[in-house]
DNA sequence: CGAGAAGACAACCGGTCGGTTGTATTCTCC
DNA sequence: GGAGAATACAACCGACCGGTTGTCTTCTCG
């Protein structure tokens, strides 16, 4: 898909929209448990370690953005990913900061030119 | 590249830092810019119609981050890209919203479910 | 050397957002 | 129907961050 240039505002920010979602460690946290398996608030909350209520609240934003997606279950709510662009984006990320000589060296960078 | 699994903290930081260097419309705009041709400041920041020093600020992140490279010319500087994983991740993100059946699409999806 | 151009740095302000706390809602089971 | 579990919703707070304003440094050129 081409982009166009220059790059108009409002598509800007769309776009920065859409990454703003997995700059936050939590959702992605949230997003890579979900990976392997789909869950409910509460299960989620206590392998990550958070509160049922922060989870909750990611769960709307990630949901609202359609990356995620829920199913009533009983007395439970279950989340599945239903956006599978936002996986390959986290691979390659990580791809990303390989090519960066690791994480160890990236953070160490960031500190000296800092 | 695969990622480990669970996401530990620290990882999900520095993938979560990442991201949020391309989660605002300016930094996107100026990376979208610079994908075309180098740029001294001033020049960057009246195609884009905002401020030298915010331009500047900007491009300050991006270069600690390595997403920049920089070179002094006379009196100016010029910034160029030093990262194609950054455009690859723009290019990707496009994927994702076509596959939202389009910008339009994606955001009355985002009004109507908030 | 003095003037002016180009860019960087610092302080400040207002909005945004993650996390917490408290509560309302919805379901299950007895 | 009542109790309790699971989740959503709302209000609040503190931190972070983008943009502006003002100034300092560095370079060029006459």
């Amino acid at each position: 898909m081409a982009m166009p240039s220059p790059l108009p505002e409002n598509l800007a920010e769309l776009i920065a929209a859409r990454f703003r979602l997995l700059s936050e460690p939590m959702r992605l946290r949230i997003i890579d448990r979900l990976r392997r398996d789909e869950a409910g608030v509460g299960e989620l909350a206590a392998e990550l370690g958070t509160s049922q209520q922060n989870v909750s609240k990611h769960l709307q934003t990630l949901y609202s953005a359609g990356v995620v997606e829920r199913r009533r279950e009983g007395n439970s709510v279950i989340y599945s990913l239903g956006d599978a662009g936002m996986v390959e984006m986290c691979d390659q990320v990580c791809g990303g900061m390989e090519r960066h000589l690791g994480d160890l060296t990236s953070t160490l960078e960031t500190i000296r030119r800092s």
